[in-house]
DNA sequence: CTGTCGTTATAGCTTTGGGTTATAAGTACC
DNA sequence: GGTACTTATAACCCAAAGCTATAACGACAG
């Protein structure tokens, strides 16, 4: 058995059962990759496949258990080179991010601008996708940091820092009626208009919906997208109001649109980043966390590496009271 | 790097960092191994040990962390082999045992010739010691199985299997006056006599210790061993009153002992066989656990495979009462 | 200070085996 | 039935892992 044929057996499986492929992948011949497997299997004396004709066509049992075992070999040894890495140059390296859109557009940029500047010779990689696409990517993927919000069940594995929680916010096209309303906005005040909302990928889309039915309301979701932009392009156009996360409401947007504070209309969101907990991390990993969650203290970070399960982190965190993240300032309209 | 040059690592640290003692281990040439040693040092950039001229005088902080993954490593490699073993030739393997004198003696032996009956081709390799050799042994040398009693604490990161529970068991010579009483012993009766009874490695000496204290009785302890055998070698001798485990109380014994059976005095004791919860467990290990403790169903063993904590098991086992393990019938004077 | 023992490093050679190219042989889809 | 795509086999090449022999180094004893 040899690291290598690992290698070019998780290629294989992450290719699509492709070996060609794979050997694309690897930089180097088809021959080479079906030998070492055909190798590796004689060595096992199992059939990691089941071939159809001379193609893969499935994992065996048996296959499915060796790739497992396979994945957590490939994982250490990338946790060697970190850690030696970390040792001989601290300086260089990647840092390679899954997050939803939001996070990607309108919370990380200063923060890895601050990160660049500190770091300027680590590659960052921002992969974006849904909560479910985020998970995936951090287990299969070589994916340093998950940040997503809500839908903790999805990550099983990591360890989440919660980081800092935010409201929603309400935004409408400028002199819209609602901006001018003399008393707080209401759930009641919403459901008279046509909405436009996200599609809330971790179920949280019943958060929102719940809130209006709790108090015994129908709202008027005429459209739904995965991202703030749009949902902001669609409010400009006039088909509805619009609610997003207060961090999407952006100063920029002042000239065309207006931003209406929703807080406590819509329970409290939190987002957290969460790494892998059999994961080496490098400094300038660490530094990048406590960017991303200024409230975490060293001796904080300290703990939550030594910490084994989540219910300890949630532990840590159960005080102190974390940062709420608001809206673009100059815009909003207070809503109280 | 290669799994070879980590293999390599791991022989030269289980060898106090002699080279050639590991090459030997390996069956191979100590300048391979100082080669391969020196390649992934320049691989990695670092220097895993600290160098005394040309002699490895310790381990380097970084080699620490190299040396951790790298046991996670070959585990996992191992545990690819054994399952892909299990698949291929379910009939051959080993299974190696990390146990104490008592079981070794008086509660392996049945267990073992039946598992020899069932799996004539498996090789068995019993390991005796105390509970913290047993603990190093499974973490640091490939054994399969530990079977001890109490002292969880040592043994995190093992699941498991409470077994059975016993009593102790008092061992006199025969026709003693402990042998006469006409009603039930009393812990008051044998702190009139000279005691001779194990050394607790798992601080089980002040579980013994204090049951006489709760009374207000200073028990008279004259000696102490690690094993039942000398104790009663030493009862025999008239040195004093044995305290054993009710397993230890062998029907052999009867032509100069007897033995009084002493439930309720003591507190009594769990057995358990335990793993590590990363390791693959093959058929034939399945079934020396059902063996050793029948009681425990299927379903409760696959239930055990999946668990993740401790307390998951425990809570299999909180309604089902287990086992108690008596002595030998025959010579047993009630103490009721 | 020097000789011996135990150990590791270096040199040079051998050989294994992983990689390559070329090609045959399947399979799938028109 | 032909084309495109994929995998397996064969033969060859070459890097590197392993071996033997030996040098170099340190510890220790006399």
């Amino acid at each position: 058995m040899k690291l290598q044929q690992l290698k070019y057996l998780l290629a294989i499986v992450d290719n699509g059962l492709n070996i060609t492929a794979a050997a694309e992948r690897m930089y180097t011949s088809q021959p080479g990759v079906s030998k070492q497997l055909k190798l590796l299997e004689e060595e096992l004396g199992l059939q990691l496949f089941v071939r159809k004709g001379k193609s893969l066509d499935g994992i065996t049992a048996a296959g499915h258990q060796v790739i497992d075992r396979a994945r957590v070999i490939m994982r250490e040894t990338e946790n060697i080179r970190s850690l030696a890495a970390d040792y001989y140059q601290e300086e260089e390296g990647a840092l390679s991010i899954a997050t939803t859109h939001t996070q990607a557009r309108y919370v990380l940029p200063d923060i890895i601008a601050e990160f660049r500047k500190r770091f300027p010779k680590i590659g960052l990689n921002l992969h974006q996708g849904t909560s479910e696409q985020i998970a995936d990517m951090i287990t299969n993927n070589n994916i340093d940091f998950a940040i997503a919000t809500g839908s903790k069940e999805l990550f099983a594995g990591l360890m989440l820092v919660p980081s800092y929680r935010w409201d929603r916010a309400v935004v409408v096209p400028k002199g819209h009626e609602l901006t001018k309303l003399d008393r707080k906005l209401t759930l009641q005040d919403l459901a008279k208009y046509p909405l436009v909302t996200y599609v809330f990928s971790f179920g949280g889309q019943s958060s929102l919906k719940r809130a209006f039915e709790n108090e015994g309301l129908e709202p008027d979701v005429v459209f739904t997208a995965r991202d703030a932009d749009v949902i902001k392009t669609y409010v400009r156009m006039g088909m509805g109001v619009g609610i997003v996360a207060s961090m999407a409401a952006d100063c920029a947007d002042q000239k065309e649109l207006q931003v209406i504070g929703a807080e406590g209309l819509f329970p409290r969101s939190t987002t957290w980043i969460g790494f892998r907990k059999d994961a080496v991390l490098r400094r300038y990993m660490f530094e990048f966390v406590k960017l991303f969650a200024p409230h975490v203290t060293t001796s904080q970070l300290e703990e939550i590496r030594r910490a084994t399960t989540q219910d300890e982190i949630d532990g840590l965190f159960e005080q102190n009271e974390l940062p709420v993240r608001g809206a673009c300032v100059d815009s909003i309209i207070e809503a109280a």
